[in-house]
DNA sequence: CCCGATAGTTTCGATACGCTATCATCTTCC
DNA sequence: GGAAGATGATAGCGTATCGAAACTATCGGG
């Protein structure tokens, strides 16, 4: 009685990974005129995110999946636009730090993101505690399948040490962190919970995928 | 006691946003070497779930967010890879509906997109299904701010008649249902609860809308 | 039959984006 | 002090994507 679909058995999980992605476009499709490009947007958001040990573009390049040359570029299209003040580092006279401006904050208030954000305000609050931390596992998972970086903040970081409340230290900057720092991204976060340990098998060996 | 945040006060919306952006970012990524394209990939699945009235060119680029001359070219890209198989229409000479080859069938088992489809089966059941749910209200809610069309199934379709389980009757189409387009994507979707009525506030109100 | 609207296509040009070098500078380690 | 490695910047080049505009074929009315 039943037809046979023939042409496409549809896995909810499908629909589900097809549905995140079509969200993505839609919000950023947002940024419209005079705006800034989608990269730029996403720095711009990463610069204002990362702790200040973060906030270069080799570790952007890593954050976005891209390449050095690549996060520069768009980095620079930023500081042109006044919206990262460029800042050299004492400690590594390589590195180089960038910053929000006042009118990169301003920006960001703009940003094309929001509408999207106001619609998750509108959730039921129980739901999105849930469903932000769904998102979290999934980000987890796929930057271990691609050999791209994780970024998280010190909360559930294995470099953090110290009781709740109390001033945290973290062994990787090998200070104590400032209260600022303490939700934001950093490049050197490592989950404390290897982040796809449960369900399944893993793909590829621990060799070859920190190299 | 508490520093004040000066640079970035995160809400989990925001959070929860950039993540979306930032998974379908990775997700997409993956496609590599001699692979299709985003939008071909996006194409390719559009075309593999829509309905047999919904497989053309127009339907595609209101999906997209696209203009009409952008969608024919990518679905051109696909019909010239033997991916699509292009079949005029009967009823409507102007018309013309796209099908899947087999060789798209096949294309479409080494989606890149199946790294997170896969992910996804890896959540606990509950979970998955509340995460579904609330990944279609965010893109109902979206569609509907863009002046973007929305897509969606039969099954809570304004246009969809008949008792659950009896052969339904499509208004729309005026036509009784395939049971193989009863969860396929439909260009004609209306979703019978308005989107987002039940929370909070509309911005904007409905005049300016939809023009 | 003519007119306006619609579906699809094509061409053109602009832009975004990305990668691969290559280079200069600086650190680290021997 | 010198070699090796890391960081950042830049130039050159290719491709993806996109929108606007022009064009064809068809439908639907009057």
């Amino acid at each position: 009685m039943i037809a046979i679909r023939y042409h496409y058995r549809m896995k909810t999980s499908d629909l589900a990974a097809e549905l995140i992605v079509h969200l993505a476009r839609l919000a950023q499709s947002g940024a419209g005129e005079g705006a800034l490009t989608p990269a730029q947007w996403t720095a711009l958001r990463f610069f204002a995110r990362a702790n200040s040990h973060s906030r270069t573009p080799s570790a952007f390049s890593a954050f976005h999946a891209t390449t050095r040359g690549t996060a520069s570029q768009t980095v620079k299209s930023l500081v042109e636009r006044g919206l990262l003040a460029r800042q050299r580092s004492e400690l590594d006279g390589r590195s180089i730090r960038f910053d929000l401006t006042e009118a990169g904050r301003r920006a960001l208030r703009r940003d094309p993101l929001q509408a999207l954000s106001r619609l998750l305000d509108g959730l039921p609050e129980a739901g999105r505690a849930q469903f932000l931390e769904t998102l979290q596992r999934l980000a987890g998972g796929l930057a271990d399948r691609r050999e791209s970086a994780n970024f998280g903040t010190c909360a559930d970081c294995v470099h953090c040490e110290g009781a709740t409340g109390a001033p945290a230290y973290c062994r990787c900057m090998d200070n104590t962190l400032l209260t600022e720092d303490m939700d934001a991204l950093c490049v050197d976060y490592r989950p404390v919970v290897p982040a796809e340990a449960p369900p399944m098998l893993r793909l590829r060996s621990t060799s070859g995928a920190d190299q």
